[in-house]
DNA sequence: TCGCAGCTTTACGTTAACGTAAACTTGTTT
DNA sequence: AAACAAGTTTACGTTAACGTAAAGCTGCGA
């Protein structure tokens, strides 16, 4: 008796086409029953479409975010060996988690200093407007960040 | 004078492959310079490869990472204009790496709360062990996480 | 009853990011 | 000199994740 959804209300909800809805169930990552030969979504659908695309966000396959929710479906009732393989799994996530987080932070600072290089720039262009049209290379730049760093990896 | 490699010695450090350092340069993201035909790599092309392949781990495409070199190539003795666009390049880049972030935390939640379920099960299995062998499901199991958000986007 | 909007299946096309194989040069070790 | 490792170019193959076109069913408002 829960609520249910077209194909087109889940498309435009999430902004994505209905081809690529179709083409997740081709890949088994959603089960929609039928109502004739029109697919009828339910609420579970609608938050394993949710679950995929921010999974594809983060650079997830369609065919490991399929290994998850399998994993998922079969952890519960599942024997110890699959808990312990569920467990595993989970955490190989979690460190890969953790590594794109420092990646993003190390790529945060990044953008940072770059975007106060430029504005400095844009400060010295603006402190010395006179100085005639053609504007060569500022004074002291170096080549590049070369982000001071070991080897990190 | 200052330090160059190979091009195996960079595929070895990052762990890529020959081939895949060849295929960045065509796509110019690296410009070795060459001793015969022999490709020569300064420490701005290690800087180089070692940036790309960080935008790769975090879903950006090989021209979107490129783009973003050019830009700041640009950037340097870039008239006024040129620092508005790399500005708001910038911006756009980080607003989406923002994204990402919470996007990571939101499945850090229901990994934790996955690990949890999966060791309480564990214990059970452990706290009853002569329960026969043929062991069904367990007594109250929610369906799915069903992650119990609003329309989040 | 007509037509059309929305759903369906089938199937071929496309792009990115390499893999892989073939055939060649160059340096150096035996 | 012969062979071997490491580099090179050229070019066709492959996978993932859809796009796109063709052709057909289906309820329903004019």
């Amino acid at each position: 008796m829960s609520k249910t959804y077209t194909i087109s209300e889940l498309a435009s909800e999430f902004d994505v086409t209905t081809r690529s809805i179709r083409f997740y169930e081709d890949q088994e990552l959603l089960h929609p029953t039928r109502r004739g030969q029109t697919r009828i979504y339910c609420s579970k659908d609608r938050v394993r479409l949710k679950l995929t695309l921010r999974g594809k966000r983060l650079g997830f396959s369609l065919a490991e975010i399929r290994e998850l929710f399998e994993l998922w479906d079969e952890t519960r009732s599942g024997s110890e060996k699959q808990l312990h393989l569920m467990l595993s799994k989970i955490s190989e996530r979690k460190a890969a988690l953790e590594q794109q987080m420092k990646d993003i932070t190390m790529v945060q600072l990044e953008l940072e200093s770059a975007e106060i290089r430029c504005r400095q720039a844009l400060e010295e262009l603006n402190e010395k407007p006179t100085a005639a049209t053609k504007q060569t290379a500022a004074p002291t730049n170096d080549p590049i960040p070369d982000s001071s760093l070991t080897t990190t990896r």
